[in-house]
DNA sequence: TTCTGTGAATACCTTCACAGCG
DNA sequence: CGCTGTGAAGGTATTCACAGAA
């Protein structure tokens, strides 16, 4: 194991791997190689094999990778054993959808708690059935359950507060989706999502491709590369 | 004006910009500079410059940014101006969430159609009022209402077949919720948000810090960079 | 002088290519 | 052999540092 540090990067495409080894371990593959990963998504096998290398050495020379073995460590690096709690704050229509979204079981997560500030959803519960809190209850609820993360998905003017809200409650991983840069603190990490960047990341390739107002080359390209979503 | 090939980093920081432009005007500010607005996010103010300068010189040497200038010129940059039409493929929780985000509004993108397969919801509304069609109807409403991107939110299950229905009709900008990576098409962009992954990283970031359950060196590290999101 | 625009330097990420082990 | 693990090479992105225009 090195002591390196991680590129995101790097633990993005982990994420990858493990998900496609569940898939193999469902069809009753039992063994696979960084050559056959590789093809599944179109990566460098080089780069499968540097990714894993970073945290030990799983494979075997000549055979490749056990299925199950490799999940296994790649679920515990990734720190999903631990089942964190999450919780969701804002319940519009982007934080419902997040507190019931069920992708995140798979992956061990369990969304436990929801807030909001309004007297309307304050004591009600989503449609699965998380309750939504009274957002001053933050801090008591975090601890109380033992929440390890939070979703941000208020409106920008509210996000930063909710923001520190968090992070004074303890809380040291954020996922936010509210449409602005949220200033962390040491030892956190905040990662966003934003919707309209990501669109507009789109009608920027389509601007290029049929340049109807501008006068932008002309360019056949397919494929864009990675890119990058707002950390501190 | 260049003719490299702009990376997807600085694509995505020009949507940044501009949103910092706009909240710039609206606060009367008419000039800016590179080093202000790099002190917004914290970036390198040399790279601002960077990024500018590949769709040519829009500042002012010894004076900086014209506010209003800059911003109608990221805008026309990033296709903004053509109000592209924007279609939502599934209508459950995290669809019907998308279909009624107002935050694309801003950026000049109109949602003017949502798709299922679920007879209980075709032929209905969103909340906001967008109709649900009929998947089967895909190709003739996209034509009809000139849609030119998609998002998808349906289960990984759906998702390629998805995919390749919109690009059958025609569109070539697609935004993926579905936790699959997509085969796309020469001369079509599809970029991938995967919320369990986003997680993911998160989780592998609590990991590092206090190693329950493995043997993780520890670290205090506030600061992870960017990352990526799958795209074709 | 100030602040842009940009070549050069650096840092980071990916791919190559092969040694080494089962 | 075959496939991993990894140093070295090749690319790409970011930062530095400064020439040059207003």
């Amino acid at each position: 194991m090195k002591t390196e540090r991680i590129s995101e990067f790097t633990t993005q495409r982990l994420s990858v791997y493990l998900r496609c080894l569940e898939a193999l371990e469902e069809m009753g593959v039992e063994r696979t190689s960084s050559k056959m990963l590789a093809e599944r998504f179109n990566l460098n096998s080089a780069q499968i094999r540097k990714d894993l290398a970073y945290f030990g050495q799983f494979g075997v020379r000549g055979v490749g990778y056990i299925v199950k073995e490799l999940k296994q460590q790649l679920s515990s690096i990734l720190g999903l054993n631990a089942g964190h709690k999450v919780c969701v704050v804002g319940a519009g229509n982007l934080g419902a959808a997040l507190t019931d979204y069920q992708g995140f079981l798979k992956s061990g997560f369990s969304l436990v708690a929801a807030f909001d500030s309004s007297p309307g959803k304050i004591g009600g519960r989503s449609r699965s059935g998380v309750v939504i809190y009274d957002i001053k209850d933050l801090r008591e609820v975090v601890r109380r359950e033992g929440i390890a993360m939070g979703i941000i998905a208020v409106p920008a003017e509210a996000a930063q507060q909710v923001c520190n809200q968090l992070l004074d409650a303890g809380i040291r991983a954020i996922l936010n989706f509210a449409p602005v840069r949220l200033n962390g603190r040491p030892n956190t990490a905040i990662k966003s999502i934003d919707l309209s960047i990501s669109l507009e990341g789109l009608s920027f390739f389509l601007s290029k491709q049929s340049p109807d107002s501008q006068n932008l080359e002309q360019e056949q390209k397919s494929d864009i590369p990675s890119s990058p979503t707002e950390t501190r």
